[in-house]
DNA sequence: CCGGATCCGTTTCGATACTG
DNA sequence: CAGTATCGAAACGGATCCGG
């Protein structure tokens, strides 16, 4: 794969990725929501249109942070699921995760309880490795 | 400051903010090059737009992300300055720094070497505090 | 039905010129 | 120096269409 990048600057490289909101939410969703289906992504809340789902879901692949695949007794329906590189935004998406909730709580008043976060940040690696392991048995293993 | 969130998730309101690839270039400039004046930023190598870097600074301050001020002894100059949320993007800001370094190193040679990155890994936190400490050294006590 | 592709009006971007 | 104004280009996104 030839060098897509603009900047030669390592963090503006990933920000050529991350920074989009649309790559975030999807990347989110496989991770935190069991999605995995065109069809799923577009059903979420954040309602994705379908052909800004499509490019996004094409960019991913070419990057190699998600991998599409269908199941072997079902010809019609794609599973898009997180590759290690992908799996490895694991910490980013939990660091954003606490950032906003410590920020912006008074807007979500349904969001994560303090206990909750007070537990993720109190071992965070833990919980990001277990998160990781368990996306890889439940979507790994087929 | 009435609730300007689309949706309700939380992780989906940070990245209405940070899922932008000018915001968080503005920020990881403020944070690791010790930017903050508009010129500086234009003059990056990302080249910001002046229109495009003046919405994003907005934007930024109404979420009280930054803020802006004029030194004491200088009325046409402004200082733009991270306030406590905006450092607390720290952590998010290095886990994605790492996260490239790891995935796109053969994209950028002349990026953190392995040993740099292994230090900041295997010391996170501290460095994270670190961070944090010499900007606010550097930035708020004027 | 599912996974897209296409069309098309609307919004946003971004390069440059310009102003206080 | 710190922004606005302008304007063509690009991206968005809602609706619709289409192959399997």
């Amino acid at each position: 794969m030839e060098n897509k990048f603009r900047s030669s600057c390592p963090v503006t490289s990933a920000i050529d990725i991350v920074g989009d909101k649309w790559t975030l939410v999807i990347i989110k969703q496989m991770l935190t929501e069991d999605k995995k289906t065109f069809k799923g992504f577009t059903e979420s809340s954040e309602a994705i249109a379908t052909n800004i789902l499509s490019s996004r879901l094409k960019m991913l692949e070419e990057f190699q942070i998600i991998k599409k695949e269908k199941l072997p007794n079902n010809k019609k329906v794609n599973i898009y699921t997180l590759t290690e590189k992908g799996l490895a935004l694991a910490p980013t998406i939990i660091e954003l995760t606490i950032w906003s909730t410590d920020n912006f709580r008074n807007y979500h008043p349904d969001m994560y309880s303090g206990d909750q976060i007070k537990m993720i940040k109190n071992d965070k690696e833990n919980y990001i490795n277990l998160l990781i392991k368990n996306y890889k048995e439940k979507n790994w293993l087929k």
